[in-house]
DNA sequence: TATTGTTATACTCTATAACTATA
DNA sequence: TATAGTTATAGAGTATAACAATA
């Protein structure tokens, strides 16, 4: 059986290119955010919480494309370690807005900068151009997505199964 | 208080702006290859079983990055379904390529045509030409990963909770 | 002895559904 | 009655370790 064509670069359709990307990222972060209570999941929990007006739950749950439950459990993790507290919404006496405390912002910004260097790891095939344009492209594309609304239960069943 | 700005991009790090991505494209994906038996997963296996020289099972694993445990799973159920076989290597009998049969042909290049349309809704935030870009730089990046060795066991355990 | 593939067990994560409190 | 948040139970998916066959 003659060999074939090794050097083409994986014919791969969107979906397994970002798995395996994704998977390479994470897998480059995982000494980063080993520490974190929640690991990547806990560091996007503080990066929007942190970003803006302290949201409330549900809110940062469709933001992160979660399920609230799941962000009970998360938000437990990291108050106890002192990294976001839950207050009450004055407007609104069910709901809680999560508030990074300073500790928290220490931390996410030492984060912020660790995860540059992974970033070029896991980006390394790319010249330092094409990575910022690709930064932008899928940020952009990320964020013209509806990360909210009741479709979150069906897809959190298949995103485990990547 | 003030209600701040809401119109600027997610200001997301790479990590959170692939795992949207990837759940949006996942959830696009989910009408199309919820007949294949596997999902998005076994459409990977056919894709890059069928690309080249029928692989073993441990170098398809590597390639799609996940563990030969989960890939035993996987072929049963395509096997079952017709659209895979496994046929034992003459040169190491320890050893079977998994080879697509006609009909795993027929179906995977069916379900090819169906997930260009699923690309495009995943990527309708940009324009015709940046689509093309952040597809070819993704294919770039995700080509320069080694999704093998020993890290799969390690990385897997993160990524089902992005 | 090392490697490919299979199988079985335990563990983790998630979905679902109840429950409390506020609106 | 509907919504924000919490908690408990059941189910799906995975890692780990053992096993059989072959190198």
């Amino acid at each position: 059986m003659a060999q074939p064509a090794q050097n083409a670069e994986h014919p791969v359709d969107l979906g397994l290119a970002l798995s395996l990307l994704l998977r390479s990222y994470l897998h480059a972060s995982q000494a980063v955010l080993a520490e974190l209570p929640g690991g990547p999941r806990g560091y996007h929990v503080l990066a929007r919480a942190a970003y803006e007006c302290p949201p409330t739950q549900l809110a940062l749950a469709h933001q992160l494309g979660i399920d609230r439950t799941v962000l009970t459990y998360l938000l437990d993790d990291l108050e106890q370690a002192g990294l976001i507290e839950r207050k009450a919404d004055p407007a609104d006496r069910r709901a809680r807005r999560v508030v990074v405390t300073e500790a928290g912002t220490a931390t996410l910004h030492r984060l912020q900068g660790e995860l540059g260097s992974v970033e070029n790891v896991a980006l390394r095939g790319l010249d330092p151009a094409e990575q910022q344009t690709l930064r932008t492209l899928l940020q952009r594309a990320a964020g013209h997505q509806d990360s909210g609304e009741g479709a979150c239960s069906v897809v959190n069943a298949v995103v485990s199964t990547i």
